[in-house]
DNA sequence: TCACAGGCGGCAAACGTTTCCCTGCCCAGA
DNA sequence: TCTGGGCAGGGAAACGTTTGCCGCCTGTGA
């Protein structure tokens, strides 16, 4: 015969941790229901003050943390978040998670980091994941994002936010990055210098990113009227070691340009490091500036110059950009884009091209004159 | 009167996200129970091969992808570590980072990282979330424990994992780093080369390992019978910004040592660039020597002496150490200490010092012959 | 004093699994 | 043919919450 009635297992098993609490012994000790301590821990308004606090004072007692699984089981939101980055060894990407943490942590999410490496498999098993863990919104910070990995986000219709594009999709939002305006400054610093011959170090221009990067560049240039031949365009791998091979491919051109501008500031790094192993000195014989304004930017030698897209800002738009995504109600529910502004930072390696005695302000000429 | 029969619910919430399956609609389609179901998935032998296939047929099918929380609920383990480290975005710590999450992940577990920040509100809040998240074990990996933090996660009985040293507890799991070699390495690479006057920029001695380090240099140092003046021990502070004051220091003083050993790399990149200010030359003047072997050290110019503590090593060590914590049938769950080993790395920024023609093989001249 | 309204708080369903227990089937042995 | 044993697979409890529904209590107005 089918057991219909609720017979009590003989060997219940032995679960739960030692220390752990559940909602049900603040119940008991507050002498209420878990329906009001439930309410009581998510400030519902309406229960009495009198018994929430005889139940805050209950869960001191008995130390209750509330378990964030059979929440996120019955409420269906994980307040977990996905963030995705092209590798998490180069230097910018710490930078932009300690961000991110910081801020999805004080608002009570969790984030689980996820790294691509490039790698395709990788990916594949770091989606997966996500899926199963059931976060609650992806940021996909990878400046290059894989096209299949988006689709298999996209058709579980979940919050995403992909930086410069992404497929116009209700709950897809975008951090447009303003590269132009940070890269136009550059080259229009680079250019009130007196510098004509003004090379790119890209990075793989597989990558939207590097792409509209590189591009941003070639526009501003061309707004000041100069051209920019093929050997001034070198395609780097947003490392310092494709930094220092991009470096020597332009140091064995018949004739250096005087500035190179970097699509990221690890291959301004690379340039650099590549430049030290010569006798030309930067910036007297050639300027150099990056593009992220990393922490070390600002303690090479000479310190970096250049154009700086702050974390701080990204991971702000972002997580905003996820909540809008996940809270129904969210005051910018239906916002797509987020612009994330660049500027230009002048430090001390760009100076005017050796001979050169340009026409600038006095003022401008103490900033950037020679250093030492 | 009270409810007591079963009255189905009106309007239940719409929770389940479009395109989420759960096992139900796999047993529906396969046409068995729940309970195969999940026995297949978790391949269970005692399952019928032909149901099996009919089973993964169907998941395949419907695209079923467990979940986790529920999972995490019903066995009590939620397959999660947590991962605490000082600051992320030291560079030593993304490296471990990666290691740690690609052995974590393809071991089944998923990874929260926390970054302490040496800020206790910001520990606290970083242990409340981990215990919410019930993770299975932690790894606290930040090189100098604080004491608090230790208590509170003892007390629940979580498996844990050290750097260095901690409480001699059940559960509990200490990587020991074997400092003294590669230190000792390095102490003796430096007075082989000739180097009697060597100084020693720790990291912040309020924490554990940092002292073990400068421990490990003065011991190494006794054994030669050379003395250490109180002037050239300086502390730092782990940055490249401490490495910068710690040399300055060092600097200043009347007679400079001949080498200076560092207690990680970001301080000895920090002391090469308070030198590249000077007149001083690396490694003709001075001779430097890091600790951690980064992958910026490769790249410093001149690369950097150092001693090479393995990310991987250390990764591959506290992911078993936190498994046979958790897995109680674990073959090592009996195995308390974990020792990691160092080892000198010689590059370019060590030579003998200038003026001294020490006695050494003619191989070893050239190798460690000025650069340049 | 009674009727009624409003709101606080308790009961129990539901979330998606795992796993205990038990049934029913199959097969071997008598 | 009957009995017994082994075992595959199904039913349902349990994990710790949130939340819909409803009862009871209190307060107000006639």
């Amino acid at each position: 015969m089918i057991r219909t009635v609720s017979t009590p297992r003989k060997h219940p098993p032995e679960r739960r941790r030692p220390g752990t609490v559940s909602i049900r012994d603040v119940a008991l000790r507050a002498g209420v229901s878990i329906a009001t301590v439930s309410r009581a821990v998510n400030r519902i308004p309406t229960v009495d003050s009198e018994l929430a606090s005889r139940v805050w004072k209950a869960i001191d007692e008995v130390g209750y943390l509330p378990n964030t699984q059979a929440r996120a089981l019955v409420s269906g939101r994980s307040r977990l978040l996905g963030l995705i980055v092209s590798e998490i060894t180069n230097p910018f990407f710490p930078e932009l998670v300690q961000e991110f943490e910081t801020l999805a942590t004080s608002q009570g999410y969790e984030v689980l980091i996820g790294s691509t490496n490039y790698d395709p498999a990788r990916t594949e098993s770091l989606m997966r994941r996500l899926l199963q863990r059931n976060v609650d919104g992806v940021a996909v910070m990878t400046f290059g994002v894989e096209e299949d990995l988006v689709k298999k986000l996209v058709e579980r219709e979940f919050p995403l936010v992909f930086v410069d594009a992404g497929p116009n999709l209700p709950n897809i939002h975008v951090l447009k990055v303003d590269y132009g305006e940070g890269i136009r400054q550059g080259v229009q610093h680079l250019a009130a210098l007196g510098h004509r011959s003004i090379a790119f170090i890209s990075g793989p221009l597989a990558q939207r990113s590097p792409k509209v990067r590189l591009d941003a560049f070639l526009k501003s240039m061309d707004e000041l009227g100069i051209h920019v031949p093929a050997e001034h365009q070198v395609e780097g791998t947003h490392t310092m070691e494709g930094g220092i091979t991009a470096m020597e491919q332009l140091l064995a051109l018949d004739k250096l340009p005087t500035a190179v501008m970097c699509s990221n500031d690890m291959t301004a790094i690379g340039a650099l490091h590549a430049l030290y192993r010569t006798p030309l000195k930067v910036p007297q014989d050639i300027s150099i500036v990056g593009f992220d304004d990393i922490h070390l930017a600002q303690f090479m030698l000479p310190p970096l110059t250049t154009v700086q897209m702050s974390c701080r800002s990204l991971a702000v738009a972002a997580i905003e950009a996820l909540r809008a995504g996940i809270e129904p109600d969210h005051p910018k529910a239906r916002q797509k884009e987020w612009l994330i502004s660049t500027r230009l930072v002048v430090r001390q390696s760009s100076t005017f091209p050796r001979g050169s005695l340009p026409a600038m302000s006095h003022s401008a000429q103490q900033r950037h004159g020679p250093a030492r």
